[in-house]
RNA sequence: GCGAAAGUGGCGAAACUGGUAGACGCGCGAGACUUAGGAUCUCGUGAGCUCGCUCGUGGGGGUUCGAGUCCCCCCUUUCGCACCA
């Protein structure tokens, strides 16, 4: 969080009003099992915790506005986490729903996609199953075109939105429809970005989830089919999902009708196709797709060529699958066509009987916010016995969770609220009949989803956010945020926000119009983190070296965005650059007045330049290195500093080292604060370069021979090519360089070199 | 496999659109002040040698007067995703 403070206030010293918030999201699994381990009840362990990270944030110096801090886990603001949630209810993009869900075992709780890493749990590293579970569901599948599209214009991290767009996962083709023969009005639609390759389709396959199954599977395979599906569902989503298992699968016993050739296909039943990916189903090129082809190959089906590689129209048998593009061949009337052209032509030509047309598809599921755990808002939902689902009604929130002893999940499936009857057991608001509570809780990712908005308003009880603080504040102008929330936290905020939209709530959709992330620390060539154990304790830090080091060294100790290697060794550095400061302005009284040096003058100025554009930038390392550049320049030589020569340092040096600045400032004579009264706008204190000022009088010219440096030359900017030239030839180097050799060419650099090409 | 980023001294790292490679700092060496120094200050510090040059930015090619930077091929590392049809 360093860095995103400088940044806000080198803002407030440049005269801008400046909100920096910070909050508290402990909510979650991941609080849970850590008070679970620990012993202490999440109530009673969260409140500490907080205690403790803020006399810590306090310490590092950072200058939050501790007056509109948020804390997720208190009714006060999860109240208006619920209230979110009953707008999207009623919007209709909140729905319960059964589903095939990731469950973590150990954690025994449902997973969001997003939380599963390589078939395990985020949190816990367990090998997640799936399992069938009622749950509740946002849509933000429904939004995914409009995620991809602002992803155009919002000024975020290029790797942040390569991340968001990868896994929206857009991706365009059609869908053909396939009829089943001998099964009337049965179709099986089938997703494909290669229609071009429709008449080398020899096989359909379909997941062994798929909705057909039952109905086509015919009476000599059924057998096998049962055994098949049984086996499938019983293996765990990672083994499943292993792209370098075998594949296998069992015939169906029924047969499909390709639409381009008429010819009856077997359908085939694989756990390589997934159901949650496009329709469950797939067209089987085994000619152009390698996994097609391993399958075909291992159940002896039949292969065709239909794209020609390259440019001759090669009909050779294929030995491997060839996905590239190329010309038709035995396509009809296609062939001789580009891979390109006939997608189009293709789909067009099915369409026309109403076999086939385009579709887009994306990787984006639909986000599962159910958790069957304790640690979270209770979702605001009532089951009446004769109304069905009931919402809780506004004025009723929050629903509070209620205080329980023993909140260990179990292999139930339920959540411990289930377990407690007193609260669960309710009357309904519309009938009052009975009614029982949702007892699962929402995810924490839904906490964070909306927060940003809540902070100008953290103050009000009365609204979630007040429309003119919101229209004052946001969106936030500067998000700075790790790398590994690059697609949860902050897709599942870009979505809330847009809804908020859509429901009139805000007045904008994209949260956060800048976003950059920083890099991850790296210590004893790992990166740091808690579950390594080679975290770093900043109390320790800050005792031993104070929090103006801490943060210096923290900036310095490389590019803020791509992270560096944490060393001790390494605070040193700005330590010692700190007291040379501190020695060099101290005492006042010594400081010399009158203008700056002219040397030192040229020196400030540059060094105003650079660091106002590097702080802009966020390169941190650099601004402090030019810096200490400028403080070493002000100390050479055998003469005092100058009070003009200082001051502004001071005031560079100020959103790094904000305690030493302050006190500095004030003992130059300054009132008011360096970084002016909060909330205020206007001028502020942050010195402006002069150009003119930072303009050298003489620069180091080179000369080169043939590229290699022979002299250097020190000359006035502006110097004419002859005068460089003669003055170059005049130098025994080159002479020795060009000694019987011809000149053939001359390249001159203005202000920067001359290079004589000879041979 | 796909996507993203990166490989520069003993170490952390600089180098804007191709134009002096190694800024700044750590460490190290020498010296000063010291009873002492893990304090402070000064100077030095990529490698090699015949002391003027030669070689040096993961490896190999190429473009160019000139390449850390651009192009092609390869190697390595990190991160993200992964049977996505």
């Amino acid at each position: 969080f360093t860095g995103a403070d400088i940044h806000g206030r080198w803002k407030r010293l440049l005269g801008e009003n400046v909100f920096e918030p910070i909050g508290f999201d402990a909510f979650g699994i991941h609080s849970e099992n850590f008070a679970l381990k620990i012993g202490v009840h999440p109530m009673e362990l969260i409140p500490r915790s907080i205690a403790n990270f803020t006399r810590q944030l306090r310490r590092a110096g950072a200058m939050y506005d501790w007056d509109h801090t948020v804390d997720t886990t208190s009714p006060e603001y999860y109240r208006w986490t619920q209230w979110l949630f009953l707008q999207l209810y009623k919007a209709g993009i909140a729905e319960k729903k059964e589903a095939a869900v990731n469950w973590c075992p150990s954690c025994m709780t449902v997973l969001a996609n997003e939380q599963v890493i390589a078939g395990a749990c985020e949190r816990c590293g367990t090998m997640v199953e799936q399992r069938l579970l009622s749950q509740w569901f946002f849509r933000i599948s429904d939004y995914a075109q409009r995620l991809l599209d602002n992803l155009e214009w919002i000024d975020w991290s290029e790797t942040t939105r390569k991340a968001q767009e990868n896994w929206i996962g857009r991706s365009e083709g059609a869908e053909i429809r396939f009829d089943v023969a001998d099964h009337d009005g049965v179709k099986i639609p089938v997703f494909t970005t290669r229609p071009d390759t429709i008449f080398g389709a020899t096989f359909l396959v379909v997941a062994p989830e798929h909705p057909a199954v039952a109905a086509i599977t015919s009476p000599a395979q059924r057998a096998a089919v049962d055994a098949y599906i049984e086996r499938a569902a019983g293996m765990d989503l990672v083994t499943r999902k292993k792209t370098d298992k075998e594949k296998t699968g069992v015939f169906s016993g029924a047969y499909a009708v390709n639409p381009a050739t008429g010819r009856n296909i077997p359908v085939w039943i694989a756990d390589y196709v997934l159901m949650d990916y496009g329709t469950g189903a797939i067209m089987a090129v085994p000619g152009h797709d390698e996994r097609d082809f391993e399958f075909a190959r291992k159940y002896d089906l039949e292969i065709v060529r239909v794209v020609a590689a390259g440019g001759d129209v090669d009909v050779s048998p294929l030995e491997e699958a060839f996905t590239g593009d190329g010309a038709l061949v035995n396509s009809g009337k296609f062939d001789g066509m580009s891979s390109t052209e006939a997608i189009r032509a293709i789909t067009g030509w099915l369409a026309e009987s109403g076999a086939a047309g385009p579709r887009v598809n994306f990787r984006l599921h639909d986000w599962c916010i159910s958790r069957q755990r304790y640690w979270g808002p209770p979702i605001p939902i009532l089951y009446c016995d004769s109304c069905g689902p009931v919402p809780v009604p506004e004025a009723d929130l929050p629903v509070v969770l209620p205080f329980v002893e023993s909140y260990k999940p179990d292999a139930s499936g339920v959540s411990p609220l289930a377990r407690v009857e007193s609260w669960y057991r309710t009357t309904c608001p519309q009938c009052g009949g009975t009614a029982r509570r949702e007892t699962d809780v929402s995810d924490t990712f839904l906490d964070s989803a909306w927060y940003f908005l809540r902070y100008p308003s953290a103050k009000r009880d009365d609204v979630p956010f007040d429309p003119a603080l919101t229209e004052k504040w946001l969106p936030v102008n500067m998000y700075i945020g790790g790398e590994e929330h690059a697609v949860l936290h902050l897709l599942y905020s870009r979505f809330v926000t847009m809804v908020l939209k859509d429901l009139g709530h805000v007045s904008f959709e994209e949260p956060f119009t800048t976003f950059r992330k920083h890099g991850l620390l790296i210590k004893d060539g790992a990166k740091m983190s808690k579950s390594r154990g080679n975290v770093i304790i900043p109390d320790e830090y800050l005792d031993k070296w104070g929090a103006d080091t801490f943060r210096t060294y923290l900036m310095f100790l490389g590019p803020y965005q791509e992270g560096g290697d944490f060393r001790d060794q390494g605070l040193q550095g700005p330590f010692g650059f700190l007291n040379r400061l501190w020695e060099t302005v101290m005492p006042v009284g010594e400081l010399r007045d009158g203008p700056p040096d002219p040397d030192v003058e040229r020196k400030l100025h540059q060094t105003i330049r650079k660091v106002t554009e590097d702080i802009g930038a966020l390169r941190y390392n650099t601004a402090i290195a030019a810096m200490m550049e400028y403080l070493n320049v002000v100390r050479g030589g055998n003469r005092a500093a100058a009070r003009s020569e200082v001051e502004p340092l001071v005031v560079l040096v100020a959103p790094f080292a904000p305690h030493i600045a302050e006190e500095l400032w004030e003992q130059l004579g300054h009132g008011g604060g360096i970084f002016g009264a909060p909330g205020s706008s206007g001028e502020g204190n942050w010195p402006a370069f002069d150009d003119e000022k930072a303009r050298v009088s003489s620069i180091e010219f080179v000369v080169q021979v043939n590229g290699k440096v022979r002299a250097r030359l020190q000359v006035a900017p502006g110097v004419s090519q002859e005068y460089v030239h003669e003055e170059g030839l005049r130098d025994e180097n080159v002479a020795r360089a060009l000694e019987g050799r011809h000149v053939k060419k001359v390249i001159f650099v203005a202000d920067k070199l001359l290079n004589i090409v000879a041979s």
